[in-house]
DNA sequence: ATGGTGGCCCAGCCA
């Protein structure tokens, strides 16, 4: 089972992005996220016509907004509407995979915006108050009892090799200590395994994200891992591969983010 | 130390 993760930055303008990109590596299940549309407007009938006929959608005008879509069935099982913000940033399904049910959950972790102090920054609290609703719901539900993924954009690249600079970002919103801090603090809640960090060793540069504004992404390489996928303890054994698909950061009218995806052989 | 780009849709806001 293929389950892929992407910041797609407006689903709408990038759909034909998502097609070439389903039917080139044809996961089971693929989790967007920033889809920027109301659920009307999502484009359920072209992904259905690739053969993602589930889909399971939580979207809002402009900003944010999540989506699960899988050739396998699914069952809706939540929209966790972290601090009350109104925001679009879980969707959760139950999965139908090798005869047991498996629980996704895709997320999307506020940015925080570009001053690192929550006393002065209210998008950083918000950041920092989310990773402490989603690690003490993640205790409180057992979300990672059994056979649970997590996936998504979490804003957080949280080892010295997850940036190009460890030295330059540390006072970088999304590899600051106290971001790093409390997305451990939500890595421990669950026992999750960085089922990336399984396939690439942590001494080794792994980017999931670009900048935009670099004149030459390719050449500069500045990149971070800001997407990620976690397995619970019961899945560890089944994992099987992964793909980061750099060379989608330079397709034609790109996402900032590019596609990863974790096999699993259940 | 600064400013660089791109999305929402045409004004700022957000990343």
């Amino acid at each position: 089972m293929k389950i892929t993760t992407w910041n797609i930055n407006s689903v709408r303008l990038r759909m034909p992005l998502v097609v070439h990109f389903l039917k080139t590596n044809a996961p089971d299940v693929i989790c967007l996220q920033e889809t920027k549309c109301r659920d009307a407007e999502f484009p359920s009938s072209d992904l259905r016509a690739l053969g993602y006929e589930h889909l399971a959608v939580n979207g809002q005008k402009g900003y944010h907004g999540v989506a699960i879509a899988s050739k396998l069935p699914v069952r809706l099982l939540d929209k966790q509407d972290f601090c009350d913000a109104g925001h679009a940033r879980h969707v959760a399904v139950e999965i139908d995979a090798g005869g047991a049910p498996l629980s996704l959950h895709n997320f999307y972790v506020p940015a925080g915006g570009d001053e690192p102090d929550e006393t002065v920054n209210p998008k950083f609290a918000h950041k920092l108050g989310f990773l402490d609703e989603m690690t003490e719901w993640i205790k409180r539900e057992r979300i990672a009892a059994g056979r649970s993924v997590l996936v998504g954009d979490l804003n957080i690249a949280p080892l010295e090799h997850d940036v190009w600079s460890h030295k330059a970002l540390l006072k970088v919103v999304s590899h600051t200590p106290i971001e790093v801090e409390k997305l451990n603090k939500m890595f421990e809640a669950g026992e999750w395994i960085d089922s990336m960090r399984r396939f690439v060793p942590p001494q080794e540069k792994l980017y999931t994200w670009w900048s935009y504004r670099a004149s030459d992404w390719a050449a500069s390489d500045r990149g971070r891992r800001l997407d990620h996928v976690l397995v619970s303890q019961a899945l560890g054994g089944a994992l099987a591969g992964l793909q980061v698909a750099r060379e989608a950061r330079g397709w034609e009218r790109p996402s900032d983010h590019v596609p990863v995806t974790v096999e699993l052989s259940l």
